[in-house]
DNA sequence: CGCCGTTACTTATCATAGCAACTATTGTCA
DNA sequence: TGACAATAGTTGCTATGATAAGTAACGGCG
């Protein structure tokens, strides 16, 4: 038939042609459905002020405790690895979510730490954000949603080397 | 031991506590994992001047052939549903990879084809950008991979209900 | 006809991402 | 100790992306 499938990444971007391979069919469809994900999570923090990667960053403050983290701690261990971490803990600390100070062994460093605020409003939206993620997922079962899990790990994993190798330049 | 696993999420992300849920996890690794490969696939085009989301668009409106693609139904077809794919589209067309003409039986749509030089440009990258494809997924096993998009394919079935249903409001 | 809802874009505004250049400290080593 | 590289952030510039409001054209219906 001239019209293809309408299941699957195929059906959805009606592609006149099938993709060239199956890798290119594999990273497609992981970058689409990552795209859809992300977009439902987003919605569930947006309307309380945050973005997502702003959520994730107050989130790893949090998790640092009471001792702190210093600015480019938090930049390695976000989802998505932003080169501009700064401008967007600004915003944290301008909605009173976070403190900065200098460190004092080492005064280059910036120390982050959550606020009562900051952990406030994260009591709140982490069940929130826990229903989304499992929402997401809802449509798979326990084997199929490990398998997923690892079979990410793997791609990461080879592709943490790529990245590596690029920084090394 | 103090510092946990050196794999997985868990152990990338240096996250004091561990997940709150399997969901979790998953949402997370993909999130993660899909931008990886996306900035390995960015860096294959971007030294030609392109963006990602650019090339994507530009690959779209050669798949619509002679006829053209009106420029909404290009969004729809793009791997992240950006909303405002004019500007995306001016500078392709600034860059002369693509023409853009009002519609005659219809003077609202606005048509857009590609140009010799835009197929020209496609014919270049697109080995290239297979060949990042490729290597993103290189890690996996023929099964594996198929296990992954149907995986993939299941989740953006789930989830793309709920993004019709918030268009419907 | 001519109003009115819909469709197809476009534009405005604002936030964010990326790259590169710059400042302030710290550590190293001749 | 005193220059110099390395580290930790910050800032400027530009490009991109999201949301939402605005404009032009079609289509139906009284």
């Amino acid at each position: 038939m001239l019209v293809p499938s309408s299941t699957g990444v195929r059906g959805e971007i009606r592609q006149g042609k099938p993709f060239r391979s199956r890798g290119q069919e594999g990273a497609i469809a992981l970058l689409r459905t990552a795209s859809v994900v992300r977009r439902a999570i987003a919605r569930t923090v947006e309307p309380h002020g945050l973005s997502l990667a702003q959520y994730n960053a107050l989130r790893i403050i949090r998790g640092a405790g009471a001792g702190g983290v210093p600015t480019l701690a938090i930049r390695e261990r976000m989802i998505e690895e932003g080169t501009t971490i700064t401008r967007l803990i600004d915003k944290l600390e301008e909605a009173r979510l976070i403190r900065r100070e200098r460190s004092l062994p080492d005064r280059r460093q910036v120390v982050c730490r959550v606020t009562d605020a900051g952990k406030k409003l994260l009591d709140k939206l982490d069940p929130q954000v826990d229903a989304a993620d499992e929402e997401s997922m809802r449509a798979l079962g326990k084997r199929e949603l490990d398998q997923l899990i690892h079979t990410l790990d793997t791609i990461r994993a080879a592709n943490a080397e790529r990245g590596a190798a690029a920084h090394n330049r």
